[in-house]
DNA sequence: GCAAAAATATTAGTAATACTAATATTTTGT
DNA sequence: ACAAAATATTAGTATTACTAATATTTTTGC
């Protein structure tokens, strides 16, 4: 069980912590709903204050812009990821089953956490898939590095990492490789509902076991 | 030599063919300058105009929005990697040799193209690794890709993928596999470039050429 | 229970963005 | 040289992305 606490986000993303008001966690309960609902394009702080029946000016004392707010999402997501990991391999010593684990854990990182009610991480997963590029794909990136918001993504990578130099101490690549199942989880799930053409994967609803195959697929020929 | 018309952008993307005017060309050329410098979503029509010594208005008629221009500049580029990759691999026969040839395209479609002189082919490159994700990951993406916007894509990957089947017929992801080597080579060079921490490959200026390692290593590892 | 402080809401604004319409001028093709 | 096409100009609108000032409500410490 997670305690709010325990996500850990970084300091400055957010001008002040939105987990210690009511107001605070309407913004993100809300704006994964809005997010997910008109995409990022079309998502602004003037519609989320409408339909959570607050004020635009409230929320900027929240967050500076909604980039920053998807960013905070995108941070919320990776730091949960790591935690899932971390509790699903709790005393697997098997480097190869704990890679199964996370892979499992990179596609299918939907099953709710009953101790953070207002994050539907089913819709934030939905989020992740389709906009969490835009997070980093920016000018503001090398900025926004120095303050420490990737730091998440870089933890999260670097766990995923080590164990696969566990599984083979002379793999060259194991960040980059570990960085690559990740984004691959998302993208394939992406292409394989939008632009199926471009994979050979299906997805049916929730149902992305077949992604879990194709990325099992590539850590066997990988790593054997 | 390629000219303009083999290039083959679908109709309906522009509202007329930049192509054949010389402010549609002024636009596709300094778009590309412009985008590069500021990031995509600090371009607007009227900046663009202002450094083309031209008029908002006028863009108007060739694209109805900045994302339609985004989304040409990004279809330019499949095709021209396509091209290349035609052109490079023309009367070889061995599907290894093939498919070394579309990584080193794929990484580093940057060598000018003589006779389209108002692209700047090392800039558009810059523009595909930090802004072509938002070309597709919108709502929109369904209604573009039934009017065919994604078909240069989709070409691009099939083509890849038969290659990919050539070598080896039983390989039960060809188009995953393609779509991940090209997704690859640009996220990669994103990431040496802004979060170093997430790769072990190193860029330095233009020179890709850990880049092309690490896709020559997944092919050798994924298809012997 | 009350005052101070903190949080939130309201109102009112500005500059920039993302366009559109109407008309005038320039360029081009024959 | 003339018609047609392309481009430019001017003038607008609605929305976005904010900020400032002030008012109201809620929380908290004593």
């Amino acid at each position: 069980m997670v305690i709010i606490s325990d996500i850990g986000l970084p300091q400055g993303l957010s001008l002040r912590d939105p987990l210690q008001t009511k107001l605070g966690r309407d913004i993100i309960s809300n704006s994964i709903d809005l997010i997910e609902e008109v995409g990022f394009e079309q998502f602004t702080f003037k519609k989320l204050a409408k339909c959570m029946g607050s004020n635009e000016t409230s929320l900027y004392r929240y967050f500076e812009n909604k980039h920053s707010l998807l960013l905070y999402l995108v941070v919320w997501y990776w730091n949960w990821v790591s935690y899932l990991i971390d509790y699903n391999t709790k005393n697997i010593e098997d480097p190869h089953r704990k890679l199964d684990i996370i892979i499992e854990n990179f596609v299918d990182a939907t099953k709710e956490n009953p101790s953070v009610h207002f994050v539907n991480e089913t819709k934030l997963h939905h989020i992740i898939i389709s906009e969490s590029a835009k997070a980093y794909h920016t000018k503001k990136v090398d900025y926004e590095n120095t303050e420490g918001f990737f730091m998440s993504y870089k933890a999260l990578i670097q766990k995923v990492a080590d164990v696969i130099t566990e599984i083979n101490p002379r793999f060259p690549y194991p960040n980059s490789f570990a960085t690559n199942l990740f984004e691959m989880a998302n993208n394939q799930i992406f292409f394989a509902q939008h632009l199926p053409r471009l994979t050979n994967i299906k997805v049916q609803g929730e149902d992305f076991s077949e992604v879990v195959d194709l990325l099992k697929f590539y850590k066997h020929k990988m790593l054997g």
